[in-house]
DNA sequence: CTGAAAGCGCTTACAG
DNA sequence: CTGAAAGCGCTTACAG
């Protein structure tokens, strides 16, 4: 590869000077140099070393982003509007998928400081976890004093998420939906409890319950996985217990699509004798039968302020918590409630109504 | 941020021999000395800067991934198996979504040089497109001779790819599938011409005609766009035209879930009417009904091939072609052939049995 | 308008 | 077993 210094000789300039015409500082040279030290890059294929750079700046053009899973679509989703804008500012993203576990964040982020990154983006929720989120400050901390950025795009340990999406809003528009179909006993598959977006969307769901003034039957409340197996343990909890219910609302579209797998394989017809809602509006949502109905979230758009966000604190601004609206989609899984409702007896008569106190 | 120069000094070493210790190097250091270097490193909380390391070098321990969409499963796919192998080794993984486009391709490679990482790996299909193509090859070239790595996992304009999957072989198989069930005339949704992973997939839709005796009818041959709305254009092309058929096999899943899609839409029922199977395997396809029939790929192998390709050219060795078996993976969207073919006339009557030159 | 020189943080031949 | 010093490719105050 051409240095600056084989430029700048071939140019007849110094390096300070050819330096000064590839980077377009405002620092003046005449127009003649500027045309040689032009026409030697360009005749030299010089392509500017950022690592040097990056010493002298203390920051690479580049910045990571943590996801759980780059094939879930919905960090992938992100992961492209992080992209889309990072790119046109000369930004390159690094793809660190973490599992959700501790180590390998932690990992991750050791590399992307060794490489001095410009910012790291957190685009999945922090989890209820003491100890890794004691060992992850640390690190936040020594890369915010060095002056790179540190985002969040979703709920976690510490303070504010600097953009996210309305977790709960749209979660008690859904309810409400749900609700105005004529459902009054919903169960809602909740996802895994230390995870801080599945509270987020718990607490929406009791308080679109609350808005609405139906009473919660507690049992139809299910802690389950953030999958697919999740939908498909919640459905045989639902229907091995006593609580009646004629809709499913759950905390992501991974668990709604195990739920609707599960109940067909059941032979139970969705929505003629349940009705089921996911959230997030993942692609499979609408190509599903019958389609999913859910809530759309802004994910690219999350992704590109993000970047947006971590342009901000690079430039030493302070960015203003946004929250970008959620919004329900209804598709064909959900619809009035039927006459009788989930589960059924072996009698055939289904469980009376009533509270975890009776 | 610490430098090594902290670390020598708590430790009262030189920096050269911080160095040696806390890179593990092969040189004599005493035991005493190593531990205070550690025992300074971990004190200070020293993380290595990669940027003076790679200055030193010549690379980064980062390896760009050319895709054309990162939120196409595919991709997502072999980016993660391509992470899973990168990361043990230390080497961060930069995503790169060029939409196939020459112009985001290059600047995405220039952007990849500058930071000089050790290898770029395309994991997409090439184009037949020679301008763009002689503008890349410069590029590999300038890459190359600075010794970074250049990997190909689909065909491409420049010799065989490092690693690949059995594009030909899986078709020819999927085709042999089709016509065990009974098919003769099967209609071929074939992606966009100037795609090197579509010619090859073509091709192999064609040896496995020609391998079980089967005539082809070139008006069942369309060429398409890549994705869903293809796969819907092309139904509605079939369906439109003239010449009987009774499958539709297609360039990639995208396709045949459009046209599942379009099929549904025109209430034509799959596979009562017509058979229908798609190449990839992505998720989608074991989820949507009735479940498409198609061709696995080891997506996420060829990923950590990909990065293990990488290793070895880094390593200076040469590395002999990989190709990846392909697996038929037979669902409930094919199935006999029915006692009409489609396309239906306005009569009730199938169109004739016949070729081109009638 | 132009350039000489220092310095970012590391590694490594070389000398001892 | 240890260290002094050069040098990777850049940018930028400083001097002219």
């Amino acid at each position: 590869m051409t240095s600056i210094t084989e430029v700048a000789r071939r140019a007849g300039v110094s390096t300070a000077t050819a330096s000064r015409v590839v980077n377009d500082v405002d620092h003046p040279v005449s127009e003649a140099t500027r045309a040689r030290v032009l026409e030697a890059a360009a005749a030299l294929d010089y392509v500017p070393n950022a690592l040097a750079r990056g010493l002298l700046k203390r920051h690479s053009p580049v910045v990571g982003v943590i996801v759980n899973d780059i094939t879930d679509p919905y960090f992938a989703e992100v992961v492209r509007g992080l992209e889309d804008a990072a790119s046109p500012a000369g930004f390159l993203v690094i793809i660190c998928s973490s599992e959700r576990d501790a180590e390998r964040e932690s990992s991750y982020v050791r590399l992307l400081r060794s490489l001095r990154a410009a910012g790291v983006v957190f685009a999945g929720s922090g989890r209820d976890d003491p100890a890794a989120n004691e060992a992850m400050a640390r690190h936040l901390a020594a890369m915010r004093a060095d002056g790179a950025a540190v985002v969040h795009l979703s709920p976690h340990a510490f303070g504010e998420p600097e953009v996210t999406v309305d977790n709960a809003g749209g979660m008690v528009r859904l309810v409400a939906a749900l609700v105005g179909l004529g459902h009054r006993r919903i169960a809602f598959l909740a996802g895994p409890a230390s995870l801080y977006v599945a509270q987020e969307r718990l607490a929406g769901f009791r308080a679109g319950l609350a808005g609405a003034g139906v009473a919660i039957d507690e049992r139809l409340v299910v802690a389950t996985a953030f999958g697919r197996e999740g939908g498909a343990a919640g459905v045989d909890a639902l229907l091995a217990g006593d609580a009646p219910f004629t809709a499913i609302a759950c905390a992501n579209d991974p668990i709604a699509l195990g739920a609707l797998q599960r109940l067909a394989e059941r032979g139970i017809p969705v929505p003629d004798a349940v009705s089921v809602a996911g959230f997030d509006d993942v692609p499979m949502a609408a190509l599903v039968a019958p389609g999913l109905s859910t809530v759309r979230l802004p994910l690219r758009d999350l992704g590109r302020r993000g970047f947006a966000a971590t342009e901000r604190l690079l430039a030493g601004e302070t960015a203003a918590p946004e929250v970008l609206p959620a919004e329900v989609v209804l598709r064909a899984s959900t619809g009035a409630p039927p006459p009788d409702p989930l589960p059924v007896r072996p009698g055939g008569a289904t469980p009376r109504t009533g509270g975890p106190s009776r």
